[in-house]
RNA sequence: GGGGUGGUAGUUAAGUCGGUUAUAACGCCGGCCUGUCACGCCGGAGGUCGCGGGUUCGAGUCCCGUCCACCCCGCCA
């Protein structure tokens, strides 16, 4: 008789129901609970498909009884057995609940000491980070996880067969790169074959592939690695995956036509969602002016409203030394709850630095005959204020909140109190809610202490019709440059990138860059440019982040398989690590002396 | 670089004003149980209170330092 490893499993833990009555099955599997009454076992047999209850009796075979006696969580078994229904008996909260496999013979894989995470506690579990990362392929195996990571492999196949079918060709490009300054820091690879010299891992692929069009593969994307040596956070992880795109003779709504066929397959048949199409459109400077956000969560109101003429001539200094006083409108249904300490926390709230610095909060509610019950009404005047809630859109029992500052200020708290208020108020209900926003029309460059630097990246092409700005004011060129925001999440970014080397000269010019910094930097690509590059722009999805949204994950780490910690460690196998002195010397490399340390 | 929260049994947590043998649940070990499904019942074992120092008659508790994890600011073109 072969073994049952040899025989193969008939079915998957997740597969079986009432319909299958009588038929004799082996399974393979973790033991996911064990209940022992006597005369009858029971174990609960996990894969990642699902959860089927075997039943054991020395009446229904004696020696599989026994074998079943011993079994404890997380021993890897095959167990084979004939599927009865339950009829009556069913468990509703299964999706195999309506069946049962009466053991016949269990084969023992292997077994397993007391795991250090209850697997079968997924729900309830609420391990520390330390010990889930330390036994990671243990917190894999919670079903939970193993969820979001069926649902993420599954939008990397959509999304390679969706790009595929559009043209788009999946091509590689190098992770070990030439360094070049600016942006994000590189991580750095020591070359043994070029003594003292480095490579970088490559931030993003965005030089090659912008080299593929002019290479005339007219489409591409790729499912990428990126590498940041950069502080890390909740959704930032050092090494991320990006969905990379690039096409040549792109506008900016060919592109998002593309992009958004790739969304609504990736929503309708993984999460069976259907999204309306085209998505909204929102230039950067609208969705500043009303959400004070280049991000803006559109899955509930709280609009901004511009105040600053209202005010002006007011007397009231607070408002008058302000550049810009802005409101936002809390409807009367959820105005009730904000009562005065309250809105003394959201005051103090929007002090603080991280959400914004504001020097305070004004506030007013509006009483059943219209009048305002504010600290700041009687320096206003009953006039002004009525035309203040009028322009609002306020009406009895409605609150009115205002930050008055600098344009970032004002914006900057406005935004992180809009936010606040959206979670404490509940203002986004039901769970399922996609809200999808193309932000067009970013400025092509910020001021720096160092003078202006690219908003996006240097290669970003400006609006055909600012051109002519690049000598006036700088601060005004509006860029070709888009984020696909979902539900105030930035899930992607990109551009239409300069083709034109005249352009691109001026770009450098207001940048500052000599022509040495050029050529160090970017010479190969310019050179490249001068042997007919075809118009072309493109995007990058972070897919940790789609995958995150999908799954509704909390966390970059529960969508990562084997993430690091906040300081870039991993746990598991306790890395980085040092290097001893022969590979070290081999690379030329010399210690200095490591921060606190005595030498 | 800065701010905050946390670290006590294998796991998750409680531990009051500094005071007897550090507590519970789950898990583990032994026993019982023929319809459980977070099975139940009886019994048992299990501790470097993150680490180091200090104060004290006495420290899980107070003080100083340090390590680690998480969250946030800076940073991430």
């Amino acid at each position: 008789m072969p073994s049952l490893l040899e025989q193969g499993r008939t079915h998957d833990c997740g597969s079986l129901r009432a319909s299958d009555d009588g038929r004799e099955v082996i399974l393979f599997g973790w033991v996911h609970r064990q209940r022992n009454r006597g005369g009858r076992i029971f174990v609960d047999l996990r894969d990642r498909a699902g959860i089927t209850q075997i039943v054991f009796g020395p009446d229904i075979h004696a020696e599989a009884h026994g074998l079943a006696a011993g079994l404890r969580a997380e021993y890897c078994v095959a167990i084979a057995g004939k599927v009865i229904s339950r009829g009556e008996n069913a468990n509703e909260n299964m999706a195999t609940g309506a069946i049962e496999v009466e053991g016949t013979a269990v084969e023992l894989f292997s077994s397993s000491e007391p795991t250090p995470l209850t697997i079968a506690d997924d729900e309830r579990l609420d391990a520390l980070e330390t010990t889930r990362l330390r036994y990671r392929y243990l917190d894999l195996r919670r079903p939970s996880l193993q969820r979001n990571f069926i649902l993420r492999s599954q939008v990397a196949t959509l999304t390679r067969a969706t790009l595929a079918a559009a043209g788009f060709l999946e091509l590689e490009t190098p992770y070990m790169v030439k360094y070049t300054p600016g942006g994000a820091r590189n991580f750095l690879v020591p070359s043994r074959l070029s003594p003292g010299k480095f490579y970088a891992l490559a931030e993003s692929p965005q030089i090659f592939k912008q080299l593929f069009m002019v290479a005339g593969f007219d489409k591409y994307f790729q499912i990428t690695r990126c590498f940041r040596d950069e502080d890390l956070r909740n959704d930032r992880q050092p090494e991320f995956t990006q969905i990379d795109i690039e096409m040549s003779f792109a506008t900016p709504e060919r592109l998002f036509d593309h992009m958004e066929a790739l969304m609504a397959r990736l929503w309708q048949e993984v999460l069976g969602v259907e999204l309306p199409r085209p998505f909204l459109r929102m230039p950067w400077a609208e969705a500043m002016a009303r959400y004070g956000s280049d991000k803006p969560d559109i899955r509930f109101g709280l609009e901004f409203h511009d105040i600053s003429d209202l005010v002006r001539g007011s007397g009231f200094g607070p408002f008058e030394q302000a550049g810009y006083v802005k409101g936002l409108c809390v409807p009367a249904e959820h105005a009730g709850e904000l009562s005065r300490g309250r809105l003394d926390k959201l005051t103090e709230f929007v002090k603080k630095r991280e959400h914004g610095g504001a020097k305070g909060l004004a506030w007013a509610k509006i009483k059943d005959d219209g009048s305002w019950n504010s600290p700041i009404a009687k320096a206003l005047g009953a006039e002004r204020c009525a035309a203040i809630a009028a322009a609002m859109g306020a009406g009895p029992g409605s609150a009115l909140l205002f930050i008055a500052d600098d344009f970032h200020t004002t914006h900057a708290a406005l935004n992180a109190l809009r936010l606040e208020l959206r979670d404490s108020l509940g203002l986004v209900k039901g769970d399922a809610q996609w809200r999808f926003l193309w932000v067009t029309n970013f400025p092509l460059f910020e001021k720096s202490d160092r003078g202006w630097v690219s908003a996006h990246h240097p290669f970003t092409s400006p609006r055909l019709d600012d051109i002519p700005l690049l000598d006036e004011d700088p601060g005004k060129v509006l860029a070709q440059a888009y984020d696909l925001v979902l539900n105030g999440n930035e899930i992607g970014g990109g551009s239409i990138r300069i083709h034109r080397s005249d352009v691109q000269a001026k770009i450098f010019e207001v940048l500052g860059l000599s022509e040495a910094e050029i050529q160090q930097k970017f010479g190969f690509l310019l050179e490249a440019f001068r042997y007919g590059p075809p118009p072309h722009g493109g995007i990058a999805f972070g897919l940790d982040r789609i995958a995150m949204l999908m799954c509704d994950a909390q966390s970059l780490r529960d969508v990562i398989a084997f993430p690091k910690t906040s300081r870039g460690q991993d746990l598991m196998t306790g890395c980085p690590g040092e290097a001893d002195d022969e590979q070290l010397a081999e690379l030329f490399i010399t210690h200095r002396p490591l921060p606190g340390s005595a030498d």
